[in-house]
DNA sequence: CGCATTTGACCTGCGC
DNA sequence: GCGCAGGTCAAATGCG
């Protein structure tokens, strides 16, 4: 219960969030303007529709011929980078409103911005160390010594330098890049969305002011070191936030099969559907599955698609219009439908 | 029986 | 230095 009460204040923050290197989140609200907040990650917050059906064709987008350049750069962390124009870390500059980037930001701050977040859904990520990653830590009193189990790339690094087997003088690891990170904000009432991928939960944590808890998974495939975070917006009880830490480095089970895909395709068609046949704002299979993103649940809405990293977003020349990116532009759909998966074998 | 989830403890970073 | 909160581990438990 405690349905964290999100008022109808944040509802109508409809518009997309970019959320990006450095800490900072950038509410695009559609007049040019951004917001900033802290974390690290990109983000692409999907609101409600308002009016669906702006029809913005592919040429039209300014910077990015197709959604498909878009999503390679944004599967492509090296890419993703390039196309924010900051080392994936590293000021931007946007045009911050009134509470610019505080000073350190961790903390607190990001609530205000981060509207559907929960109040400190952007905190944890603070400051490089991020990553988790394992972070070696291994050395909790109990389980102390574990003798190196999994080494799915992840947990040794700097595993020599901090980890000493039982204890202490961990010398100063130092920060270690982090993995890209992705969130979405869906609408959905369960809060384990299906993305054709197996998880497995390793923790759950309650939120600070929030009531809803935020879980952890990792991937089980071996050596993929993806996690991804799940939690419920206090804000918007009925707003799903995932964040998705790393890339996989192996096809989605369900896509192998097709069996996650074929849920949301009609009978029948195989490849993408005809303009006609694809609804405004709605999940197209193919196109999460290229984001490695969940697929959409019968009750997931996507309105738009993430506006496109700019070099100086406060010269955005799709400003005002980026709500007007729908899956229903053929021109893109049909531009994904030619593209081919990365790493794909 | 094997795998996934639950859950309490522990570790780390950060703010005060 | 202390306390808080986020993140992770791993034993216990549940389920197919």
């Amino acid at each position: 219960m405690s349905s964290g009460g999100g008022g109808g204040g944040d509802q109508g923050r409809h518009g997309l969030y970019h959320q990006h290197g450095h800490g900072q989140l950038t509410r695009y609200d559609g007049a040019g303007g951004y917001e900033l907040s802290n974390d690290d990650m990109e983000s692409f917050f999907f609101s409600q529709p308002e009016g669906v059906g702006g029809g913005v064709r592919a040429d039209e987008i300014a910077p990015y011929s197709s959604i498909t350049s878009y999503l390679q750069g944004f599967l492509d962390p090296t890419g993703l980078a390039r196309h924010l124009d900051v080392p994936a870390k590293h000021e931007l500059s946007v045009d911050v409103r009134s509470h610019d980037q505080d000073s350190q930001g961790t903390g607190s701050a990001a609530g205000e911005s981060a509207a559907l977040l929960t109040p400190n859904s952007s905190v944890s990520f603070s400051s490089g160390g991020g990553d988790g990653e394992g972070k070696s830590r291994r050395s909790k009193k109990g389980r102390a010594q574990e003798p190196d189990d999994q080494e799915d790339g992840k947990d040794h690094e700097d595993g020599e330098s901090s980890k000493t087997a039982n204890n202490k003088p961990k010398k100063k690891a130092e920060k270690r890049p982090r993995l890209p990170r992705v969130s979405f904000l869906t609408k959905s009432e369960v809060d384990h969305l299906e993305d054709g991928y197996r998880w497995r939960k390793y923790g759950q944590k309650a939120v600070k002011n929030s009531p809803y808890p935020r879980s952890y998974y990792r991937c089980t495939t071996p050596k993929c070191g993806v996690k991804k975070r799940v939690e419920r917006s206090y804000q918007d009880p009925s707003t799903v936030i995932t964040t998705y830490e790393g890339q996989h480095t192996h096809h989605s089970p369900a896509s192998l099969r097709g069996s996650a895909a074929h849920l949301f395709m009609p009978p029948g068609l195989h490849g993408l559907p005809p303009p006609h046949l694809i609804p405004p704002g709605v999940f197209h299979p193919e196109l999460m599955s290229m984001m490695r993103m969940p697929y959409p649940s019968p009750n997931m809405h996507l309105l738009s698609v993430p506006p496109p990293p700019h070099h100086h977003p406060t010269s955005h020349p799709m400003a005002g219009t980026l709500q007007q990116y729908h899956f229903t532009d053929y021109a893109l759909l049909q531009d994904l439908s030619t593209s081919t998966m990365p790493n794909n074998p």
